[in-house]
DNA sequence: TTTTGAACATTTAAAAGAATTAGTCAAGGT
DNA sequence: ACCTTGACTAATTCTTTTAAATGTTCAAAA
């Protein structure tokens, strides 16, 4: 029974979590997270073999609890355009409270591309799966018309990146630290986005 | 009468246009396009009062000739959709052909957004304002409803902006360089997304 | 099996110096 | 007065070095 060891790494997600959502990836240092949990630097290491690793089993644990409350609501919901809002204001929740644990993911992306491909990319696979997913309803309902859903979810995808984008580049105040008023408006746009676009699918 | 004045300009923004786009900003040196023209470097500074002033005339000059390209290619057609894609398809070419004169202006996004805002700024205007005529004419033409035509000409280049972000996030080659492929892919997603949005906004 | 302190290795940060390059100026040519 | 220049200065970027911080390993102990 590994169960103990599982308490235990859960322990420790939790506390990293909390450092990395706080100060970032490049902040936080392992001494730090050990002294939280008030254990040793290289107990550390027997539960997670690197840093990168116990970052990645972070964004995987915080990234897997939404997808989860989105794959709940899907169940409730079978209304394409609200289960599109909802998916949109619990990722935009979610990087408010974390945002510091993405910033990494996202200026990291840009230097070690081939790396993050791996620890990254799974991510955004979900979240086109997950939009994926809710396409299908509209499509099964007959409400929605699509041919390749697949590419359709990552057209649906990138643009919304395109509106965070946006925004951040004309604010342009500390560029990559969003202020809360810029959360709101990136979520603003894409809601109206996703308005217009869900509306260009109706059958 | 300033012709001469003019003339001596034009040839400069020519010459170091080609080096910008060659080389990049950073990696050509007010020397070497003195060095094209043959003659000496101070005489830059005479028509032109610093690099940052030569660099963002060259890319007035470079922007300005596409956008009056879309302004004719406006008068013909009064197609909204197939003006988009005209404007997508030129957009790209000025891309590809000169693809380092814009690359430093991404870059030193990130890092200066404060000077950039006024040297870069006005470009995603002028975007921006392109798509918002167009859009008008859909709107004239009783095609399209929108209500604020503004707003989502901002949406609109967001949207396009992300296809690109996408592309290059996923491709991460060398991050930042796209090659050409990618290029048609990013055209290729622009155009399905404009479909799609389009579509949405019909009336 | 779990935990640790101490040692090791790798990354980052800071400082100093050299080299490159942006920008200025007084003087000369037209 | 308008252009043009070579030589000068100032600012920036690029190396190199060094020191500090931090990630990682490991033998030994609980």
């Amino acid at each position: 029974m590994a169960k103990n060891v599982d308490i235990k790494r859960a322990k420790i997600l939790e506390v990293a979590k909390r450092r990395f959502a706080h100060f970032g990836m490049a902040k936080t240092t392992m001494a730090e997270i050990a002294k939280d949990l008030s254990f040793s630097k290289a107990l550390l290491y027997y539960y997670f073999p690197d840093k990168h690793s116990l970052y990645t089993a972070v964004m995987e644990y915080v990234v897997n609890e939404m997808i989860q409350k989105n794959e709940e609501f899907l169940e409730k919901s079978q209304d394409v355009e609200k289960a599109l809002m909802f998916v949109l204001e619990s990722r935009m929740d979610l990087m408010k409270e974390n945002y510091n644990l993405f910033e990494y993911s996202s200026s990291f992306f840009m230097q070690n591309p081939g790396e993050v491909g791996k620890s990254l990319g799974p991510f955004f696979e979900k979240a086109k799966e997950l939009f994926a997913k809710i396409l299908k309803i509209g499509v099964d309902k007959g409400e929605l018309q699509v041919d390749d859903i697949q590419e359709t979810a990552e057209l649906l995808l990138f643009a919304q990146m395109g509106m965070k984008a946006g925004i951040l580049n004309q604010e342009m105040n500390d560029c990559f630290f969003p202020s809360p008023d810029d959360f709101d408006m990136i979520l603003h746009k894409q809601k109206k986005m996703v308005s217009i676009f869900v509306r260009g699918l109706k059958a």
